[in-house]
DNA sequence: AGCACGCCGACT
DNA sequence: GTCGGCGTGCTC
């Protein structure tokens, strides 16, 4: 009996294609497995989603499968329902989340390669070459090259269209190839037992509170749970969970954010929790990748850590799902497939019959909000903030710098002798240079946006593309004189620090002062060994959390978040005010100044004094009032083209679709986007919003298929 | 995403 | 008159 294979691919087209399955693979054919196959003229990864009996109806022709390169399914049919409803719920398609999902050296690719005919060139050919064909003809000679390749070669060739001349008349051809199917993955490095007993003792509060929660591991159903508590509580309370579950055989999946602050974490859980623990971190090399997915597919690992992309860990018999520090925005991946890695964990959990918790000291108010309403909080309150705090109104002074805050940061040098953190977010001197004469303003030639002046390197950089030009000594437009505009950045800050502090080392850490690890690695050396006086940062350097606590710290603009014209926009200036805050030690002595434009506003003044209730009181209200999530759910959908005209079009044609199913949901804009343009694109921008998401399915799903061009989906709620 | 098919401006 | 631009449509 025949059997066929649905098949999906990695491709922005949310549909399966039906493959009639030849009788020397019939045998290996599992739901779940990869498949090569044939599609169009190319021959692509695809993976196998489930099997018929039946030939599909439709007058098409069946192609056959080409090969299955696995003995095992690399997807269990528990992980494919999964994938699936992610993808569902952010209008992706299941076959790019799929791709996502594998460590890219399992992703086959085919490739064409240019080559020249076999049959020997003769002088007559050459003769009737351009230069510029002729160049080609002759790296060609060596071997087959991709059209990449030769692209990256010769920048200045329109490469394309020579090679197609070139095959026309016959010179030269395509290779169709495959990269090989299966490196044998290297063995698994062996890792030393640790035998170290870390104290993670529970108070009597925590003990409760993990006891409570631990109670709902090794059942059926699945159960949310938010944790408010402080670090160390949390980090208890993590271990005596995984204990718990690993001691009922069942594997668990530990989210935490992406950079290098979720360190301490991750050692103290591989020390405590030993073999069985896996890290996915950013740094692994595809080997390492795929051996690290080996071992977790093939059940000898329990525990797999990791940040949002960990959320695909090949994991069966799941138990337990920890979002760590849920609040962080990098579990919202922008890239295709988008995702946000709290609502797959969601999805992950309810799909495995797991525990979830979402674990914050500083919770993302849609978060909390959802968990009162419909799961589980579990509140452990901190200690009061300790030492004391001074929030300086920068409208009142002229100065960059506030007296105050001069006068407290000198006292800590000279009479306590340590060393002070001041952070600042913006990078750069200013945010544009701008002419005295005809105000003419530095702009990026390919984005909307100002180009901020850095004076340390000296030029105009812009923070969107990355646009690097040498500053003119005049205006460009008008020859006038160049003066420095609005909205100090960190360098300026510096320099100011350096001139009431001439005697002082002062140093900047940000990704323009330090764009290697190592420069990174030395500066936090130094300011440890206190060879620093000032040490100065952007949110960059406040997402370190293995940076030493200082007794004073200096915060100048947090309100800069604030401008982002953007629902979270709040919330993220309050975390990042946040995370800097936890960089002041906690003594009775330590002093947190604050110098903003909006010392009363509530994502800031309530955070700085460590108020969370206030803060969350006032942004759910303005949440509640302006219909956002956790009030709704919000899809922002975003299209961009060269031609704005053409892109207008395709928009309002969307938009009218949108309308035109009558389902009742908020529809904004279209309009431009708030950067119109990057990189030489125009992108036009819609928000869709309804408090039901079945609703915004309905609305959404048609018109969204129906599109041409390139655009993206983003849900928030 | 590729890749082919199909209609309008600057060149052998 | 052709080459070749990219708009539109399809891939089991």
């Amino acid at each position: 009996m025949s059997v066929y294979a649905e098949v999906v691919f990695a491709l922005p087209i949310d549909q399966s294609y039906t493959y009639s399955v030849p009788d020397g693979l019939a045998q290996r054919l599992e739901v779940g497995v990869r498949v090569l196959a044939p599609f169009g003229r190319q021959c692509l990864t695809g993976y196998v989603t489930r099997i018929r009996h039946r030939r599909p109806s439709g007058g098409f022709e069946l192609k056959a499968l080409q090969e299955i390169p696995d003995e095992d399914p690399v997807f269990s049919p528990e992980f494919l329902k999964f994938t699936r409803r992610l993808a569902d719920w952010n209008y992706a398609s299941w076959g790019e989340v799929l791709q996502a999902a594998l460590p890219p050296s399992l992703v086959v690719r085919s490739r064409t390669r240019f080559a020249l005919r076999e049959e020997p060139i003769t002088d007559k050919d050459l003769g009737r070459l351009t230069a510029d064909e002729s160049r080609l003809v002759e790296l060609l000679g060596q071997k087959a090259y991709t059209e990449r390749h030769m692209q990256r070669r010769f920048p200045q060739l329109e490469v394309s269209a020579l090679l197609s001349r070139l095959e026309r008349r016959g010179l030269v051809s395509r290779l169709r190839e495959m990269r090989r199917v299966r490196a044998r993955p290297a063995e698994p490095a062996a890792r030393p037992v640790s035998q170290l007993e870390l104290d993670f003792s529970l108070d009597r509060d925590s003990l409760h509170a993990a006891r409570s929660i631990g109670r709902a591991l090794g059942g059926e159903g699945h159960r949310a749970v938010y944790l408010q508590a402080g670090d160390d509580r949390r980090k208890a309370i993590y271990l005596y969970l995984l204990k718990r579950n690993s001691g009922l055989r069942r594997t668990a999946l530990v989210l935490v954010p992406e950079i290098a602050q979720s360190e301490g974490l991750r050692r103290d859980l591989e020390l405590k929790l030993g073999e069985s623990v896996t890290v996915l971190h950013s740094r692994l090399t595809p080997a390492q990748r795929e051996v690290q997915w080996q071992r977790i597919r093939s059940g000898q690992v329990h525990v797999a850590i990791g940040p949002r992309s960990a959320l695909f860990a090949p994991l069966d018999n799941l138990g337990l799902v920890i979002v760590e520090e849920e609040q962080d925005p990098s579990y919202f991946q922008k890239e295709t497939p988008a995702f946000d890695a709290r609502r797959g964990a969601l999805l992950r959990a309810r799909q495995a019959g797991a525990l979830l918790v979402f674990g914050s000291g500083w919770p993302a108010v849609e978060t909390l909000h959802r968990a009162h309403r419909s799961g589980e909080v579990v509140h452990l309150p901190g200690p009061p903030q300790m030492g004391y705090v001074e929030i300086l109104d920068d409208s009142r002074s002229a100065a960059l710098i506030h007296g105050r805050i001069v006068e407290r940061v000198r006292r800590r040098l000279e009479i306590k002798q340590e060393p002070v953190l001041v952070f600042c977010s913006r990078r750069g001197y200013a945010s544009f240079l701008r002419c005295s004469r005809c105000r003419h303003i530095s702009r990026c030639p390919y984005c909307d946006v100002t180009m901020p002046f850095h004076k340390k390197s000296d030029r105009l950089l812009c923070h969107t593309c990355g646009h690097a030009q040498a500053v003119s000594s005049s205006c460009p437009e008008c020859g006038g004189r160049l003066i420095v505009g609005r909205d100090p950045g960190i360098e300026v800050i510096a320099e100011e620090f350096q001139r009431h502090f001439p005697q002082r080392r002062i140093v900047s850490f940000d990704r323009d002062a330090a764009a290697h690890s190592a420069d990174q690695e030395r500066i936090l050396n130094d300011f440890e060994e206190g060879r620093i006086d000032v040490l100065l940062g952007t949110p960059y350097l406040a997402h370190r959390l293995n940076l030493p606590p200082a007794g004073l710290v200096a915060v100048f603009h947090p309100e800069t978040a604030l401008g982002a014209p953007d629902f979270q926009a709040g919330q993220r200036a309050a975390h990042n005010l946040r995370q800097i805050i936890r960089h002041l030690a906690p003594a009775r002595d330590s002093e947190l100044m604050i110098q903003t434009e909006f010392p009363w506003h509530h994502c800031i003044r309530p955070v700085a004094f460590g108020r969370f209730e206030d803060f969350y009181a006032k942004e759910i209200q303005y949440r509640s009032t302006l219909g956002y999530p956790p009030f709704s759910y919000m899809a922002e959908i975003m299209f961009q083209g060269e031609n704005l005209r053409s892109l207008a079009n395709r928009t309002r044609d969307f938009a009218r679709q949108v309308e035109e199913t009558d389902t009742g949901v908020e529809v904004l804009g279209p309009a431009l986007a708030p950067v119109a343009r990057i990189r030489g694109r125009s992108r036009v921008q819609m928000f869709v919003k309804s408090p039901r998401k079945r609703r915004l399915d309905q609305a959404l799903r048609g018109p969204l298929s129906r599109v041409k061009g390139r655009r993206s989906v983003h849900i928030f709620g």
